[in-house]
DNA sequence: CGTGTTTTTGCACACCTATGCAATGCCTCG
DNA sequence: CGAGGCATTGCATAGGTGTGCAAAAACACG
């Protein structure tokens, strides 16, 4: 295993300084005829920059940390592949952190460190929260992060989402313009704020709309969980259900028809969120919210390397709006065709 | 924003030399009183060693690339989480790069370079093969390459997969013992090792018992080709059907049974390769070949990292032998329940 | 050709840690 | 008490790059 080639051969091969095959290769001034040397040697040599010294003396090693919980949902692996491809093309790569169903502050707290330790540019989080002390240490060392897919009230932290609220109540629109007058709610974790703002809205535009809500438990993102609870809910008697998200709403859609031999949509309408490419699958054919995964992320890639690149910018809430997506899992409302 | 505390921060507050704090820190030899002191300081000051600098001076980053290709196929999320739980576990990060769907070798080979760029200790190519100039290059760089769920003759590199062609051939024995006359196959994509052999062990053992395979049909791991295909075979007239993944045999199911109105498995009875979770759903409930994935990865993770402490380690060939899962898309024969 | 201005270049140092080497201190055993 | 062995410590340097500073070169212009 030979030696690595290091910019001093290439230099010494060109004839030219060190600096001068530094600034070549970081973009700075140099004149046509040294860098056209400099690069010949550097091509017969096979030199690469070495990344390790250069993140070592500017600080910044063109690394993103990616937290991610529940890669179990498809709606993640998705999200991670784009996040993978976009900042590749921002010249930035990826180091993905998963971390395990029930986990604590404290294991989230190791990998942040392991993070900083490893000097990431920026952190991604994708369904994960926070803890405020974890968010200084990572203002401190002057390390943007933005989170995914969650809210977090008052932490001052990025935030990208979809509407949730407003998805929330174009479902209760949808399901009380088909008629149903018996809807419950598998709701999304309640502990999460995309949980919370998909219930509220769901719910308080029910009221708007005269009826009251049959029926609200917490699904906790989790299939088993889900399926518990609509025995619950169904106990009161339903003809639709909100389900919190799809990856729920597939297990709910399972245990309706196939485990108590309900028909989906005729005895139970299901509505999901999220609109995983599952949710288009002919056993399924799922009516959902879409989160549109591709505009979600590139907007945290920006907010990311805005902030960056200008330490000064300010952390911005964003939520972007899907449209609900008509599928045959639920009644559809004379008018809409 | 203040600067980064370093060792001789430390050192300084502790009364002792540099050395020593890089001693206490990295685990040399060192007396319980400096240590204590160190660790104190160090505490006190909120200081963590810096990565960077430890890996350039190491020539180790204990960063793993991985690189993948399908993560729309769900194997490969619960694969890629159980990776980065396993070295985390060991001490290592891990570095991901997605491939893109019709992306060619130039396409790796701008990734194993941007890899070999961040100096990582090893490779992890999920799915993904390697040219013999680059396996050159990685070898040439001293860094250790194990395919994962890929094999590729004569390379040389280290491999992992499940045990394919014995799994091909259970499914024969399946079909057959079920009583099944006239089997096809959708078979993975023939340009993979994975796909071919599992072809081979089913066509070779089908053989063995007498009977032909009605037809093979590439179906390139592709939902929308699995379903093109599927409508050839079909036009053969079929009661049974071999398909080279899940992903695929969902894919597969669906169309015979919405778009065709055909009774899966009276009709016709449908296996799958991997048993990834959605396999478990009621709607599918496929009968299919698991991949342990979590000896496959443990088993990739282990390899890599021997080779990676013991240069002159061999690269070995792995094959992992997983068992047919019964559930209920296909008939199953008397004697088995 | 001389002067002032801009661009290019090389020198030296910084980034932060690990480690070989020699020196120091400590302990043991005769 | 002295010699020899061992653990511990500090010094100095390496690892490969980017960058401020000053010198040198190139250029423009009268």
């Amino acid at each position: 295993m030979t030696r690595r080639v290091t910019s001093f051969d290439v230099a010494a091969r060109a004839g030219v300084s060190q600096s001068a095959v530094s600034r070549v290769f970081s973009g700075a001034s140099a004149s046509k005829a040294t860098a056209d040397k400099v690069r010949e040697a550097a091509d017969a040599l096979g030199y690469r920059p070495n990344v390790l010294a250069r993140s070592l003396i500017t600080g910044r090693s063109r690394i993103i940390g990616l937290v991610v919980a529940y890669l179990g949902n498809p709606f993640y692996p998705d999200a991670l592949e784009r996040f993978s491809r976009d900042l590749q093309d921002e010249g930035y790569h990826t180091l993905v952190f998963t971390v395990p169903e029930g986990a604590g502050e404290a294991d989230t707290d190791r990998i942040i460190q392991q993070m900083l330790d490893h000097q990431v540019d920026g952190i991604v989080l994708a369904s994960v929260g926070l803890g405020d002390a974890l968010a200084a240490r990572c203002e401190a060392a002057g390390i943007p992060v933005v989170l995914f897919n969650r809210g977090q009230a008052g932490s001052g932290l990025a935030q990208v989402t979809s509407a949730n609220r407003l998805g929330g109540a174009k479902v209760a629109d949808f399901l009380v313009a088909g008629g149903h007058t018996r809807i419950g709610h598998v709701a999304g974790w309640q502990g999460s704020s995309t949980g919370r703002d998909r219930t509220e809205g769901f719910v308080a535009r029910l009221a708007e709309l005269g009826q009251d809500c049959v029926g609200v438990e917490d699904g906790r993102y989790d299939h088993a969980e889900a399926v518990r609870v609509t025995d619950l809910l169904l106990g009161k008697g339903l003809d639709a259900l909100f389900v919190g998200n799809d990856h729920m709403a597939f297990a709910v859609m399972d245990h309706l028809r196939c485990a108590l031999g309900l028909s989906v949509p005729n005895d139970v309408s299901v509505v999901g969120y999220d609109d995983v490419p599952m949710a288009a699958f002919a056993a399924y054919d799922l009516t959902t919210v879409r989160q549109p995964v591709g505009r979600m992320v590139k907007t945290t890639v920006a907010a990311l390397i805005n902030q960056i690149e200008d330490k000064s910018a300010q952390a911005g809430v964003t939520e972007i709006d899907g449209p609900l997506i008509l599928r045959g899992s639920a009644r559809i409302p004379e008018g809409l065709q």
